[in-house]
DNA sequence: CATCAACATAGACGTATGTCGAATCAAGAG
DNA sequence: CTCTTGATTCGACATACGTCTATGTTGATG
């Protein structure tokens, strides 16, 4: 399955060798899930839960938005295999799944010994 | 815990601190840029790239797309401030901005005391 | 069983996004 | 100056996305 990352030592390796496109394919779907203000305060309200777990209930007053549109928002999460959630009697509990923020962790982070892009000779004024 | 470094410099704590509503508009910019395969795939051969330059005739014909459609992606992803260009002669060669990269990296990973949640452990009262 | 509350699903609608071809701008060669 | 090549911008179009209201499903309660 996960050929390639051990080419590299764990993952994919986003900034270090050119991403194949079956993998970007993939990727591409996790960050598009987290590519939404509204999602990604879902997901840090469920991270941040010491417990770890979040009522919907608690969730959606905290937005200005009908609760189907949230209870979208967290599908779109769940499929992303950023968060799962859970049925407990009349309330849904969502809790974060590490595992993948883990993953796009490893992909952003640069490997230690890697040398910084040389800055150009002098930076100008045009951004 | 003191989460948050600055208000809108540094880190803004995705996975410990409930997201501000305007700090998620900037990010969802970020990953709304990255939420694309193609984006992706131009992203990390960017960044893969030792001299850290990659020229645009070397990006473009990686892609099944028309130049347009590659010069789009390039604008988007260097709007979100991952990549930065510049025109030297004919070619214009565009690299990585390790900051935007580090600070996503930083935002996705747990701080290392965090009690990670544990999956349907405590069968007491949440807070 | 009837009823109510919490979430999810379905369909609709406006806007944003990805793509293209054509036009335009920038730089070098004859 | 003109012509060619590289790259961006423009205008258009099909599709995807975010949002809503209306309806369905699940579980608790009387």
């Amino acid at each position: 399955m996960r050929a390639q990352e051990a080419a590299d030592g764990c993952c994919p390796a986003l900034l270090t060798s050119p991403l194949d496109e079956e993998q970007a394919g993939e990727l591409a779907k996790v960050f598009k899930a987290l590519g939404d203000p509204v999602r990604l305060r879902l997901l840090s309200m469920i991270a941040s839960r010491d417990g770890g777990e979040v009522c919907v209930c608690d969730l959606t007053p905290a937005f200005d938005l009908s609760q189907p549109t949230i209870s979208h928002h967290l599908k779109l999460l769940r499929q992303a295999g950023l968060i799962d959630g859970e049925r407990r009697g009349t309330w849904v509990h969502y809790r974060l799944l590490p595992a993948m923020t883990d993953r796009l962790a490893g992909l952003l982070t640069r490997p230690a010994g890697e040398p910084l892009p040389a800055p150009a000779a002098a930076p100008g004024g045009r951004a």
